[in-house]
DNA sequence: GCGTCCAGGTCTACC
DNA sequence: GGTAGACCTGGACGC
């Protein structure tokens, strides 16, 4: 065993942001209740698959635990590293949130609990595969969608874990073996497409996450990959370090009429002129809203 | 066990 | 620009 010691930047709160969303529940991510702990694998720059464990320290910092394995050299450590502050957020700046947070008496817990990250995975092309399978579906769907892509087109490093599939394995299927061995139906071709692209280098979705361009234009390039349409292209956006866009989807509507207007339904328009004050920070303090009543429990889920 | 209906975002065709 | 219908699956429900 070999273990990492990562600080963590001021106002993280390590549950908080592991049970941000969903991701956690999905592979290569797995939360081990039993041991308070998260469990990730990561594919290193050389092929190397590792599987690291995620433990929170007492004071300021976090221990990434590693297997015993010689091959693990010091470049590998910096790339884990590298990795966890990636899905962890440690790199980006929340003072300017808070600031805005505390200004509103109802939102002043937000830094109190060291709430706004979000979970995301080491790549962009993850992400984006994720949140297709999110879409016109059940969450118990996106399960077996995700689940069936990483044991089915996955690396294999035991009995129960499987990497991510990397594009060049989804790519090189056919639109038969998505539908009816990934179950992921009419989304297929939108994941073939994806992934072809990725794989022959005519997109670059990692180059997201240091793009330049205005969010209204990032936003538009995230839309014009099919299947992904405003829902998904604003949740892919948070992901990105960008909340301008609300992403908002049948739970996440109901669970605000449910907050704010006590169950009365109504349009769209009057959840987007709700967060309007926001600014720049809304589709976060939307999500953060919306989800608030999560964090009664240590395991929301 | 089987058939029917519904919920869930996005795309495409059409107005 | 707005809208209707198709896409596909799992789950709920009735028989």
């Amino acid at each position: 065993m070999r273990v990492l010691i990562l600080p963590t930047p001021r106002h993280f709160n390590f549950w908080r942001t592991i049970y941000s969303h969903g991701w956690c529940s999905l592979p290569p991510f797995r939360v081990e209740k039993e041991h308070i702990r998260l469990r990730r694998l990561l594919t290193l720059p050389g092929g190397h698959v590792v599987a690291a464990i995620i433990r929170e320290n007492e004071k300021g910092s976090l221990s990434i635990i590693l297997p015993a394995d010689k091959t693990i050299g010091k470049k590998d450590c910096d790339a884990i590293r590298a990795s966890i502050r990636t899905c962890l957020r440690f790199d980006e700046e929340y003072s300017e949130f808070y600031t805005e947070a505390r200004r509103h008496k109802e939102y002043r817990w937000i830094p109190k609990a060291g709430a706004g990250r979000l979970l995301r995975a080491p790549t962009v092309f993850e992400d984006v595969v994720k949140m297709i399978c999110t879409t016109n579906c059940s969450w118990a769907l996106t399960e077996i969608m995700v689940g069936n892509l990483c044991t089915k087109l996955g690396v294999q490093v035991n009995e129960s874990l499987f990497t991510f599939p990397i594009p060049e394995a989804i790519a090189e299927k056919n639109e038969s073996f998505l539908r009816k061995e990934i179950r992921s139906g009419y989304r297929a071709p939108y994941l073939l497409e994806l992934s072809r692209r990725v794989a022959k280098g005519d997109v670059h979705l990692e180059s997201w996450r240091s793009s330049s361009l205005p969010t209204e234009e990032l936003f538009e390039e995230v839309r014009s990959v099919k299947g992904i349409g405003p829902y998904a292209a604003g949740n892919i956006l948070k992901l990105l370090g960008r909340y301008d866009y609300l992403g908002i989807d049948s739970w996440c509507r109901k669970k605000f009429f449910e907050i704010h207007k006590n169950g009365r339904t109504s349009s769209d328009k009057v959840i987007e002129r709700f967060y309007e004050p926001f600014g720049k920070w809304r589709g976060l303090f939307f999500w953060l809203d919306v989800t608030k009543h999560w964090y009664d429990k240590k395991f929301p889920f």
